[in-house]
DNA sequence: GGCAGGTTACTCGGATAGCGATTGTCCGAGTTGATCTGG
DNA sequence: CCAGATCAACTCGGACAATCGCTATCCGAGTAACCTGCC
């Protein structure tokens, strides 16, 4: 079981866009050069993250994304379900309910224990992210920086601007 | 993201495992059959638990599966690790040194907050199902089952035994 | 009747195809800004 | 010199292939029990 490379990826992007100044457009062709990604491919997420309504596109010249809602209102989930979907990890198909000792449907009142266990395992691994802002991400991506790839960034910025 | 079916489908035959007697092995056709599983399909599954260390085989006449273990030393990690692999789900690429910001490897010093978040995440999920002993799993199936079911998997057991 | 050898039936284990989801690529729809033309 | 229409460039969005992992299946290796024939 993996992660989509392209929920990373979201993730980044949406990082970047939070420190951009506000109604200011980064169209994918630099959201692609920034991270090194292959464009096309990178715009599928971007799409999902628009369709999920977290970032906003303009079209045209000086179109492009920037986030829909402040970064501190923004979590981490809400980024990997748009770009994973909000399918369950685990899907019960309840095969206690088949073979030779299975009985009518009726008779099954709640989810089985190891759907309740994965359940609530998964659930954890949400709240986790659910409990970290955008706002965080992109804090502690300034803070651990190394300094001369803040000042690398900034100078792109100009160039782009 | 979706966890593979054989996943449930050990944890379900692991919990029978453990209702059996010590030292009664139960091959895969039986097993199969209480579930209404394909057999050889499962089989796959069974050989991880097997190559885990979690189930022991036995060949010929009268072999079969059994724990490897006792029910209580073994959790529902150690089931879905060993189906699943025991890779993180998200895999941190550091794209964030790639592109036009990026410097030497060198300046980076521990995992980026990203990557820090997720596998947080991740060590949550995976503690969920630490917790849970197999022979919790077992314990809730036995509570949970309707009185008819109960009958039907003994008089099942009587006619395999 | 007891024992030894061979045979049979039953078991797991690994190697081999089929299929769907993730990955990767392309072209069309829509919008903005600049340019050109006419007054 | 200004206003309006036209045009061109730039943007996103969805539709279309390719690859990889999960799904599914098969056959061979190993083992225990049984059966048969001999002592």
């Amino acid at each position: 079981m993996k992660l989509s490379e392209g929920t990373e990826w979201a993730i980044h992007c949406c990082s970047l866009l939070a420190n951009l100044p506000p109604d200011f457009a980064l169209p994918k062709s630099r959201l692609a050069e920034f991270f090194d990604l292959p464009e096309d491919y990178l715009a599928k997420f971007l799409q999902e993250l628009s369709r999920a309504g977290l970032v906003k596109t303009s079209r045209g010249p000086g179109g492009g994304y920037q986030l829909a809602k402040p970064a501190g209102q923004i979590n981490v989930l809400e980024i990997v379900q748009a770009v994973e979907g909000d399918q369950h990890f685990f899907q019960c198909t309840e095969i206690r309910r088949c073979g030779p000792s299975g009985v009518a449907d009726k008779h099954y009142k709640k989810p089985c224990g190891i759907a309740r266990t994965m359940h609530r395992a998964e659930a954890a691994w949400r709240a986790e992210l659910a409990a970290v802002s955008l706002n965080e991400i992109s804090q502690m991506g300034a803070e651990e920086s190394p300094q001369e790839q803040i000042e690398k960034s900034l100078s792109w910025f100009e160039s782009v601007m």
